[in-house]
DNA sequence: ACATTATTTCTATATTTATGGAAATATAGA
DNA sequence: TCTATATTTCCATAAATATAGAAATAATGT
């Protein structure tokens, strides 16, 4: 990994908001959880989650799928994975 | 680890010049560098690296320790140690 | 086609963070 | 004490990031 391809997953986590996302959606499993859902249980207002939701999945952190009118959020174990091995 | 000081660990090395250092710090192993050699080696202003290494001591990432005119940083492992467990 | 609900984009604004020159401070040798 | 060198602080400015309301878009069922 590039250092700064390990900026850009750092910077995307190294906020409150979206720490809290990305670890929800890691306890949220495989299934994921929709954009409302997270919102909801967060306290987010649609707009500002759905810029961090950006730019989790930009970073490549998360991935997204939709399911009828939802759009479901998972966390990506890999990328995170490689981040960490990147820093040790 | 809290959330709060997990964001802040991230905050600090999610910046290309600080992990640069923190990475070059990791390498020099316990000795350490002088702030000047760091500067030197990454090309960084003398007022930038000390704003860098501030706030990567701040977050407890870095120590130093003055020898005679220089102040050498080194590395803490503990502190990233920390941080990757709480990721994990 | 229409109404409903979910999410995103647009936009303005606020806040935080980074940069680096100049001046100040600190340490030590002559 | 004077001088040289190392580092930090001060300051202004620039750049990046976060926030959230309002409007737009998308998907679905009726």
């Amino acid at each position: 990994m590039e250092n700064k391809l390990a900026v850009q997953l750092l910077s995307s986590i190294a906020q409150e908001a979206r720490l809290e996302i990305f670890r929800l959606l890691v306890q949220a499993g495989a299934e994921g959880l929709a954009a409302g859902a997270i919102g909801e249980k967060l306290k987010i207002p649609a707009s500002t989650l759905s810029f961090h939701l950006k730019e989790l999945s930009f970073a490549g952190l998360i991935s997204s799928r939709q399911v009828s009118r939802f759009i479901y959020y998972s966390a990506n174990y890999e990328a995170m994975n490689g981040l960490l091995a990147y820093l040790t």
